[in-house]
Formats: structure tokens, C-alpha cells, sequence
DNA sequence: GCATATAATTGAAAAATCCTATTCATCATC
DNA sequence: GATGATGAATAGGATTTTTCAATTATATGC
């Protein structure tokens, strides 16, 4: 029993006559004769009377094509089905974004993905990057926006924007006077930091090695966020390393605090976004990524 | 798309393992491969996520699969279908009997075949039969009981049992010291006649010729039925002549009317069952014919 | 009887299906 | 990194199925 079967004793009960269902079916009377008498055989009833006359449906052909023609109809949806579904850009987005990016871009991203995207939905979740590698492979998220370096297995990965660390201090402390900074100068102060698990952590770590094991003057702040350290440094109670996207806009509107570039060679991270190998909808990689420039970040510079 | 397509994708989908997936189907491992890949193909979507380590089943994915088993569901109830029907014994059957045999069969007849065809309804109606001919080339009964001859284009018939036709008369009536009667003698007297259209009037006036142009004895009850007919001749308003299956029940329970055979060659009809020469339930037909015989009408003899 | 209409049958060609063997890609381990 | 193991894709060939054109068989209508 195939569709076709079901497609032949449709047509056939709708005209009652092998040659013109067989017409309607595209093939030849021959065909459509040999493959309801093959039905019929394999169904063991009798669907069809024949005669020279006129063709009946029998009293449980009447039922099997009726039967069949629901069969016809559900299949059919498969086909409506792969016609919504074709189009990369319908169906749920499932993006994990790491902490310290998610508050400074998911609020013009959002908007320009739904914009861009309009029968996409958006399923965000923040989290931290050793968290998001778990999912993806797992497939519970579709992709993620995080930082280099991302290595995992059957994960690819692709750089969107470099984001330069500013160093952010209260106001009147004494470096506001310096127009950029250095790394060393990092472990004269309280260096505010985010709890392990932050990569950005580990990067500003990095790019100030002597903090690393040092002075004892940093200070990590567990399980706060970025945001909560900006309001520590604004109430005075040290300085800290933000990067750009949440460091920039505070010149304006934080006049608590002082914001000053890194000297060269700046400390920086390659931001990027990354997804299983094997993930189909590769258009709305695209569109990610250029949605996510499009978002324009104060201070950042796109990559490739 | 093929069942087979979508038996294989529900089978991936559970398994998450082409091998496995294929195992289950019975097939191997290209052959599943080769036809999920086709099946994509043609939908333009892809269903499945593969990688080295496991099979994601993609969004859309999951929504074609859910509506494959539905397909799967539907199209597995016509095999139930089929099944339920191959029994040629169940499904409706759809009887029409001549209005001068259905009261002396059927009270019996419809017991013995409810008993032994249990799933089987009937659909029974009494008529003429030139309007049986025509429901049966309709298609409107399956089969029918009467009087032959009966020749129809498509239609074929085969004999059941001869009836003898006897002579019924008022119990004082001059004739019932007879033991038999002739044909000849019917003439004498009014014959009470059933109107046109009834092939037993017919099937009387040809047993006794003379009476059809005749000697304005016979007076036609134009919509009247035998048993008007046999209350007339008990009140005393002539004689007729009955099928034995009408007459000779009265013998013992009518004291108001004599029943008398004919003399040799003695007047009779042979009844018979008629459907298409296309019906395929034969074995309903041979069912039906046993039923009759096993009805045991008074004073017929089975044919055949 | 002959012409017409219709379904079944035949026989050959085309298409599809399916399998085995092989290749390719990925990941885990040394 | 190299190596091996696992699992999916690919290739090639045999088999089966499907299909069609031509023909036959059957019933109907004139």
C-alpha cells in the first residue's frame, strides 16, 4: 500500500471509471487498473465492482476511501508542513548569550531580530559560557554569543566584533587625570573583579598578570554582575575594567564615574558566535551576526 | 514521499541512529540514509541533524515526524479496515423481495440469517420486480428474491425453489369437494386477481388462458396484496389463486377457506435470487440461497 | 452482427529500490 | 599530533517494481 494506491482508488470512486481517473492520475489506464486490483489483492476485500458499464465502489471500498482519503489529506500537511518550515527564518531561535555581553546587546538586538525576522521567536537565555558550550551540545540552544577562546568539540565558531576593556573609577580619583592607562597600573588600586566562571574575569585576569597572584588588592565580587560593580566603583569603593559596550555609555550619562581607554597594546576580547557544525539554518547564523553588528556597541570594531 | 519514507523518518526519530533506525526497518543502513536524504530532498527542509556522535531531529524536524506517525496512524486503519471487511458476512446487506414472497419468507428468513451472519445488517424492501431490476443495475440492493423468468442486462440469477400455485376458496364453496382442481375450471368463476405490475397475476392469467381475455370473471384488486386478497375469498367474494407458501398455512389455521392443489401439469413459479454479475460477496449469496431453502416454506421444492 | 466503449492482459522498457562494499568524517585515545 | 573506532554517506550492481503501448476480452447499443 502506497499514497499512489490511495491517490488511484480516490480518483477512481470520484469517477467511477478506470480511464478518466487514470487521467486525472497522469498515468495510463493500464497502471492505474493493474494497481487497484493490487490493492485489492493485498487487502484482501474488494473495493471496486466492475463492469463495462459503470464502475461501484463497494460497501467497504466506500469506507477504505474514505479512510483513504484522510491518509491523503494528513500527508498532504507534511508537504504544507516542510512549506512553512523551509523558509530558515520561521520557527524558534534558541541563542544563549554570556553574561557580560547579554545586558549591553540583547536590548537593540532583540528589536532588529524581530524586525528582521518577524516569525522567528526569540528564545534568550543568559548564562555563563562553560553553561552554554553544555547546551549547545546538547542541542538545548541553537547558538551563542560569547567570547574567544571557545573550543569544543563539533562546535564552530566565527568572530563578529573586537571589544576593547576600559578601566572605570569613581570620578575624582586621582588617575582621571591620565587620558589612557596601563596594565601595570591595574594592581596599585582595588581591582573590583566578577566571580570565577565569568570568562571575562579570566581575561581581564589576563591581560594584568600581576593582579593574578598578587598585591591582594582585587577583590571578587562572587556572583555579582557587571552592572553591580559599575554602582560599587560609582559609590567609591574601588575600580574595575569593564568592557567598552558597558564602560562607553556611562560617559555620558555616569558622571560619577571616570571612564579611560587601556594604553596600547589595549587588552581586548574577540567576541563571537558560535554553533554545532551540523546546524541547519545557516541563514540565520547570517542574520545573527549581521544583526549583532547592526546593534552598533559603543567602542567595539567588527572582524572580517 | 512514500509510507515507507515516513516509517523511516518516525523510526530515525525515535532511535536517533541510522543503524538502529534501519535495523528496525528491516533495511539497511544506505538504504535508510539514501532515502531520509531524498525525502529532504523533496520537502526542501532538513529533518535531521546528523553528527558522528548522535541524530538531532531538527524543529521542523519534529513537527513532520509528529504528522508522519499521524499519516501512519490513518493509513493503518485501513489495513483494520480491511481486515473488518474481508469478512464477506459483515458489512450491510441489502435484500429486495417481491411483494408476493416477502410476507410468507421473510418471517422466518430474516431469524436464520441474523443468526447466521451476525455482523451483517439487513436492509430489506419489498417491490415490484421491474422495480427491483432497476435497483439492482443501480446498485440500490445487492441482491434480490423473485419470480422468474427475470432477464436484466448484468444481472444474473439462480433458482431457489418451486411453488405451486393453488386454488383458495370459501370453505362452503361448491369446489372444495374436489381434490384437485384444473385450470380449466377457474374460469367458471370470479377470480379475485392482484392489480397490474405483479408478476404473479401475470404468472396466473397465463396458467389459465382463458381467463386473461376472458369471461369478466375476474376482477383485478388494484393495489391489494395476497392477504386482501385470501380475507376477500374467506368473506365470500370469490376464489383465487395463492403460491403455496400463502395457501398452505391456511389449512390448518383457516376454517373459513378450502385450499385445493392443481391437477397435473399443475400451475407454479420458480423463485430465485438475482444480483450483478459484478457483485463480489458470493459468499453472501450462497449464504442467503441456503437461508431461504432452510426457511421451509410449505409445499415448495428446493432447484438445483 | 457489427461498432463502440471499457477494463484486463501482455510484454518490454524504464525506474526505483535495495544491498554489499567502500569511503569519509568525527571523535577518543595514546 | 597520529591512530583506531564509530557512524553516516557514497558507489556500483542486481533485483524488483512500475509504467506504458498494444492488444485482448467482454458487454452494450444500433
Amino acid at each position: 500500500m502506497t499514497l499512489t494506491d490511495l491517490r488511484y482508488i480516490v480518483a477512481l470512486a470520484q469517477e467511477r471509471h478506470f480511464g478518466r481517473a487514470a487521467e486525472k492520475c497522469h498515468v495510463s489506464q493500464p497502471t492505474l487498473s493493474v494497481a487497484v486490483k493490487k490493492l485489492e489483492e493485498q487487502l484482501g476485500v474488494t473495493l471496486f465492482e466492475r463492469s463495462a458499464v459503470d464502475v461501484k465502489v463497494t460497501e467497504i471500498g466506500r469506507h477504505i476511501v474514505d479512510q483513504a482519503e484522510r491518509v491523503l489529506r494528513e500527508a498532504s500537511q507534511i508537504r504544507d508542513l516542510a512549506e512553512a518550515g523551509r523558509d530558515a527564518l520561521s520557527g524558534p531561535l534558541r541563542i544563549g548569550v554570556i553574561f557580560t555581553i547579554a545586558p549591553y546587546l540583547l536590548p537593540s538586538l532583540i528589536p532588529l531580530l524581530a524586525e528582521r525576522a518577524p516569525r522567528m521567536p526569540l528564545v534568550i537565555q543568559e548564562n555563563y559560557t562553560h553553561k552554554l558550550a553544555e547546551q549547545l551540545k546538547k542541542g538545548e540552544i541553537d547558538v551563542a554569543v560569547l567570547a574567544l577562546p571557545f573550543v569544543e568539540q563539533g562546535i564552530v565558531t566565527q568572530p563578529v566584533y573586537d571589544e576593547p576593556f576600559r578601566v572605570v573609577m569613581p570620578s575624582n580619583h586621582a588617575w582621571s587625570g591620565f587620558r589612557e592607562l596601563t596594565t601595570q597600573q591595574l594592581q596599585e588600586e582595588p581591582l573590583l573583579l566578577l566571580g570565577a566562571g565569568n570568562c571575562f574575569r579570566d581575561q581581564v585576569l589576563e591581560a594584568c598578570p600581576r593582579c593574578a597572584h598578587g598585591t591582594g588588592l582585587q577583590k571578587t565580587m562572587e556572583g555579582s554582575s557587571l552592572e553591580t560593580i559599575r554602582h560599587m566603583v560609582a559609590t567609591g569603593l574601588g575600580v574595575t575594567v569593564l568592557p567598552a559596550a558597558a564602560a562607553d555609555p556611562l560617559v555620558e550619562s555616569q558622571k560619577l564615574v571616570a571612564v579611560r581607554p587601556f594604553a596600547e597594546p589595549a587588552p581586548s576580547r574577540r567576541v563571537a558566535i558560535a554553533w554545532r557544525v551540523t546546524y541547519p539554518r545557516t541563514k540565520v547564523i547570517d542574520l545573527l551576526r549581521g544583526a549583532i553588528l547592526d546593534s552598533h556597541l559603543p567602542g567595539v570594531t567588527p572582524v572580517g
